[in-house]
DNA sequence: TTCATACTTCGATGCTAACCGAAGCATTTG
DNA sequence: CAAATGCTTCGGTTAGCATCGAAGTATGAA
């Protein structure tokens, strides 16, 4: 009777309020222990568990076992990139959680998107790897072209780790904030944290949003000019 | 204290099992009343008013009067878009409702996405407008090219009409069965619109699927040929 | 006007699941 | 070993909401 999949299940994990919050904590990046997202949710301990056990059961998330510590991150790339979209329509429709902070602006400018970069700065990065051809794309199908592997490796990024994997390398992801593509994919993840380890820019703590200091928004500016 | 918008809200409108009949069954593309409605989630017709209710609030529904009937329809391609990227994902996942049927084949070789093309029809149309040069796209901003404009018009399509509206004319939509992705966008809607015209194929009742005829897939073939 | 159809609203019921206290298990530290 | 920390499981309570019966409103037909 009923045909295609369904989306309620995951509809119905996402729809409980602390589950959301968890999920959205989770987009940071960060692998949390149930300690910390217990806080961010504003629940107990056992609450935390419970909600954690049946995310874990929906694949949403997956948790890694460290010492007396257990760490719970999302389970893939295609939950961020779920989260991500979701994000963007429930933005457009106006639902928020809190009337929009004072660090609106800072996350709308630059963000992580549970690996990789978001909000204006993503999407100008990807706007500029198109315009510069290191990336070529139509529709959703990016692949990074020879000259643009060569300024990737001359940036200090490994491709060869990255192609070894089986995940893609370049993809898109959705903007909630900006409402246009920026770039995901295990390319993304690795520019974002050579951005990290250069120094250019650093994470806020107990937020998605990133700040670039001084020579991080020049040299960001001269590897992504945009195109007039 | 938390920051980005509101993702439980959407989960909680999409997450229920009746509910989401519901949306599922007007991804079909068309309006629907609430009996018809009440019938496809198996509830009465007031627990039926009642959801309806819900979902228009939440703006992923509206409403048209007609005499004393009410057409539901989803209330833009947003949704539509939404929600085909939650069944890709739920699909994914082996979220299935009812253990793929008999149907699915027919589903994932093409089928309705609320107003356009997808399944493996779609996707291949896309691919091949992009490689005859008929759109232009990087990311998920697609253009249509002016030569493409002119083979659009060739087929009876009235541009603009299409360009009037503020609705784009070209979009990407996530195809759940295929992963990749399809047109959309009011461009979507019109070649859709032009196959049906034409007797090319026709939609199966009570289901997403699009059956074409002997002569349609001779036409699609020849319209949109798979670039070797 | 009267009846029928389409749908909404009200009220009551019943089930699910979120929640927390308390106890239990596992790991690390002293 | 014992104590402490991190987390899970169990049991019971409560609140929310999906559900339906019944009554109410609106439109169209006879």
């Amino acid at each position: 009777m009923k045909e295609g999949p369904d989306i309620a299940q995951i509809g119905a994990l996402i729809g409980d309020p602390a589950r959301a919050n968890m999920l959205t904590a989770l987009m940071g990046g960060n692998a949390l222990t149930a300690t910390e997202l217990a806080g961010t949710a504003g629940i107990t301990l056992q609450t935390a568990s419970s909600h954690l056990s049946k995310l874990e059961a929906g694949g949403l998330i997956c948790q890694r076992k460290q010492g007396r510590h257990r760490y719970f991150a999302l389970a893939d790339d295609d939950v961020g990139l779920l989260l991500e979209s979701l994000m963007g329509f429930a933005a457009h429709r106006g639902f928020t959680r809190h009337r929009t902070g004072p660090r609106d602006p800072a996350l709308r400018k630059a963000r992580v998107c549970y690996n990789h970069l978001a909000g204006d700065y993503g999407v100008r990065m990807l706007d500029s790897l198109v315009a510069e051809e290191v990336i070529a794309g139509a529709g959703d199908d990016l692949t990074l072209t020879q000259s643009g592997a060569e300024k990737m490796t001359a940036l200090g990024i490994d491709l060869s780790a990255l192609t070894r994997s089986r995940r893609p390398v370049c993809r898109t992801c959705l903007d909630w904030s900006e409402r246009r593509s920026h770039l995901s994919g295990s390319l993304g993840q690795a520019l974002l944290t050579l951005f990290l380890d250069k120094g250019w820019a650093r994470r806020e703590t107990d937020s998605r949003a990133v700040r670039f200091t001084g020579t991080g928004e020049k040299e960001f500016a001269k590897l992504f000019p945009l195109s007039a």
